[in-house]
RNA sequence: GCCCCAGUAGCUCAGCGGAUAGAGCAACCGCCUUCUAAGCGGUAGGCCGUAGGUUCGAUUCCUACCUGGGGUACCA
């Protein structure tokens, strides 16, 4: 650009640009900008040279070289290393004179986490620690969803249908409540979900038009014959290829005959369809199957409106504050922390203030009659809104409307938000308020922050959302009703044992608890690399196979690049200490190439911190810890440390670079919230 | 419809307007009497979604389009 400039000038005054189009002009500087740029770089080469303070310049393709006194620079950064230990590369704290809170993990109670929250977790981890580093004053916190639709409608499933059980003991508790959570679903969306199925057998059933007479006519035959209009209906449905719906019968419960009865239709159609199409037969069977496990529990048809009207009275149950229930709220609730409290103790989620949602409720309904009060919100339709767009004069739609309470007055999770949103910075003296929360969740955020505004609240700006795209599997996305969406539980158990199995294999004469242990570092390592190696705006497809992989671009490499490192210092005989005093008398000279990019990368280490927080993106940290793996594996196979025939000061000198790449490394891991151990 | 995100090697992903676009996996060929082979070296693999624009220079910035994903008033 400089050089552009600089030949532009040139040409300007020798007027050769004189009567030239903007075009040519172009051109002819164009031709000329190579050799001005080296040239350039050429002149400016021995202008730094000549200032002595670096061992050597040089000026290539336009570019320039600088070359350090490798002993002296080497000492240097490798005492920094050693004197700072585990905050190399942090900065001092609370250097940057800023104030920022961090929300992460906002676990459910009542429900099960899955690996979409394993990668909140491990971002919200990463960021805090990497902001922390960095100089920033933080403050880590969590707020829990204690309270909610998915609250309620596991406390109903509970009162109606396990009632008399007996919950199963200790931490599996909570995974109970969850299956539970999951049941209640199933339950109150049984009507929907079969309907969905018939539609789609309607719409895509080729056979369904022929074979519907025989359905029917069985249905005519049934002990308790069904009314004849509600076969009509179906029958016009389905030649017609038009949606059913729940009311277009006259007796709803005719479903449950029919959908029986549709079963031999299904079963017949598995064995009459062509063998050599196996796209079609997998077809079949897949229908069959999935009507197999709607029609196991089609007995539920006929509750489900009734059902949906006691979800409503459990609701109402939280809003009068009626003692049983908030009894038993408060009692499974605590079944559910003691389980999300093991979550985030092993996955190194420490929080400075916990919120939830059941304690912002009452400050959430206090803010949103105000609102009402003054204006802002209306109500429409019967729902109490924000019309965000209309508020701020907007033309085009932005931000929508947003609803701050349900029509019967009970909260929304945008209620409860509002009045957190708030309470942070009146409460903690923040300068920035951080939502670490899927990207799904980006136009609720920005409604959020823009009705704060509304309400005049000043601070509504320093609001942030850390938005990062969710988790699905290579099969699509993620169906928790269809039981795939594999529990954090779940992932968890498999990749340490997984793990397991490979430090038996690998170092088989470690003790057992020690294998353990290692194999617990590496499998929780490898899962956090996995979600933090990517950047936020990318979906990561979860691949339980690749996450357990142990090799290449993952956690263990780098694990073990530090434990290989950590074995030569024992095999030397010497500690951190001794090598930091011996540094006087250490001397780098004529290092060999790995050695020099091994250095370069340690020293990077600072800067790539406070870039990695000043972005928030935790991937600089993964790609640098990778890079700086990758280099000390280069140079343990290039340049040998302790064997025979190394010169004694050149080993010393190894010694201390070794001690480096172990410290730099470890604290890479740690900003990430992996451990590095020190035998694998 | 409107808004957001992605599209780079067979797959998963890096790439701070600049040098010959890089890793890992998978494939193929090598390296353990040596500080741990969870490692290292090599081979092969690319219209950087498409078309314009800005720039001396674009994978990178802008616009449009294509493809995929997400969001879009009583879910969280």
């Amino acid at each position: 650009m400089v050089a552009g400039d600089i030949v532009q000038q040139q040409l300007d005054a020798e007027g050769a640009l004189e009567g030239l189009s903007k075009k040519e002009t172009k051109k002819l500087v164009n031709e000329r900008v190579g050799a001005a740029s080296q040239d350039l770089a050429a002149r400016l080469a021995d202008r730094i040279a000549s200032t002595g303070r670096f061992a050597s310049v040089e000026a290539e393709n336009g570019y320039i070289n600088i070359g350090y006194d490798v002993d002296a620079t080497t000492n240097r950064l490798v005492r920094e290393v050693l004197e700072q230990g585990a905050t190399y590369g942090h900065a001092a704290p609370d250097s940057q004179n800023f104030k920022v809170m961090i929300e992460h993990s906002q676990l459910n109670t009542h429900k099960a986490a899955h690996v979409g929250h394993l990668r909140n977790i491990c971002l919200g981890v990463a960021l805090s620690n990497i902001s922390d580093a960095a100089g920033y004053s933080t403050i880590r916190t969590t707020y829990i969803g204690d309270i909610g639709r998915h609250v309620i409608r596991c406390l109903w499933c509970y009162k109606a249908f396990h009632a008399d059980e007996e919950p199963p003991a200790g931490h599996s508790r909570g995974r109970w409540l969850g299956e539970l959570y999951v049941e209640s679903g199933n339950r109150l969306r049984y009507r929907e979900d079969v309907l969905k199925f018939l539609n789609t057998l309607i719409k895509e059933d080729a056979g369904l038009q022929e074979g519907i007479d025989r359905v029917l006519k069985n249905l005519w035959n049934t002990d308790d014959p069904v009314d004849g209009e509600d076969i009509a209906y179906i029958l016009g449905r389905v030649t017609n290829g038009e949606e059913m719906t729940a009311e277009g019968f006259v007796d709803t419960d005719t479903v449950v005959p029919f959908f029986t009865l549709l079963g031999d239709y299904l079963r017949a159609a598995v064995v009459q369809i062509d063998q050599e199409n196996t796209e079609a037969v997998a077809q079949a069977n897949a229908r069959l199957e999935e009507w197999q496990q709607l029609h196991a529990t089609i007995d539920w048809w006929p509750h489900v409106p009734r059902w949906t009207e006691e979800e409503k009275a459990t609701f109402q149950l939280w809003e009068q504050q009626d003692p049983a229930f908030v009894e038993l709220w408060h009692t499974t609730r605590g079944w559910s922390m003691d389980e999300l409290q093991e979550i985030f103790e092993e996955f190194g989620a420490e929080f400075d203030v916990w919120f939830s949602e059941s304690e912002v409720e009452e400050d959430g309904r206090e803010m949103a009659r105000e609102l009402l009060q003054r204006g802002i919100a209306e109500i429409s339709d019967g729902l109490p809104v924000v019309k965000i767009d209309e508020k701020l004069g907007l033309e085009q739609e932005t931000y929508r409307t947003m609803p701050i309470l349900r029509s019967d007055g009970s909260t929304l999770y945008s209620t409860k938000d509002l009045a957190l949103a708030r309470r942070k910075f009146e409460n903690y003296d923040i300068d920035q308020s951080i939502w670490v929360v899927d990207v799904r969740q980006s136009l609720y955020f920005d409604q959020i922050t823009k009705i704060l505004e509304l309400y005049g609240f000043d601070e509504a700006e320093a609001n942030l959302h850390e938005g990062y795209e969710f988790v699905t599997l290579p099969g699509g996305i993620m169906s928790s009703r269809k039981g795939n969406a594999p529990l954090l539980e779940d992932v968890r158990n498999a990749t340490i044992s997984r793990a397991l199995n490979v430090v038996q294999e690998k170092n088989p004469t470690l003790a057992a608890a020690e294998q353990e242990q290692v194999a617990h570092d590496i499998a929780i390592g490898a899962i956090k690399y996995v979600m933090l190696a990517r950047d936020g705006n990318k979906v990561i497809v979860f691949d339980p196979d690749e996450a357990l992989s142990f090799e290449g671009h993952a956690a263990p490499y780098i694990q073990y690049a530090h434990a290989r490192a950590c074995r030569i210092l024992e095999r030397g005989g010497v500690t951190d200490v001794d090598v930091l005093a011996a540094l006087e008398s250490t001397s780098f000279v004529k290092p060999v190439a790995e050695e020099l990019n091994l250095l370069q990368q340690i020293s990077a280490f600072p800067e790539m911190v406070q870039r990695a927080a000043s972005e928030r993106r935790p991937l600089h940290i993964t790609n640098y810890v990778f890079e700086l793996a990758k280099r000390f594996n280069d140079f343990y196979h290039e340049a040998p440390v302790l064997q025979e025939g190394v010169d004694p000061a050149v080993r010393q000198a190894r010694l201390a670079l070794v001690t480096a790449t172990k410290v730099t490394l470890a604290n890479g891991l740690a900003l990430l919230g992996i451990v590095a151990p020190e035998q694998m």
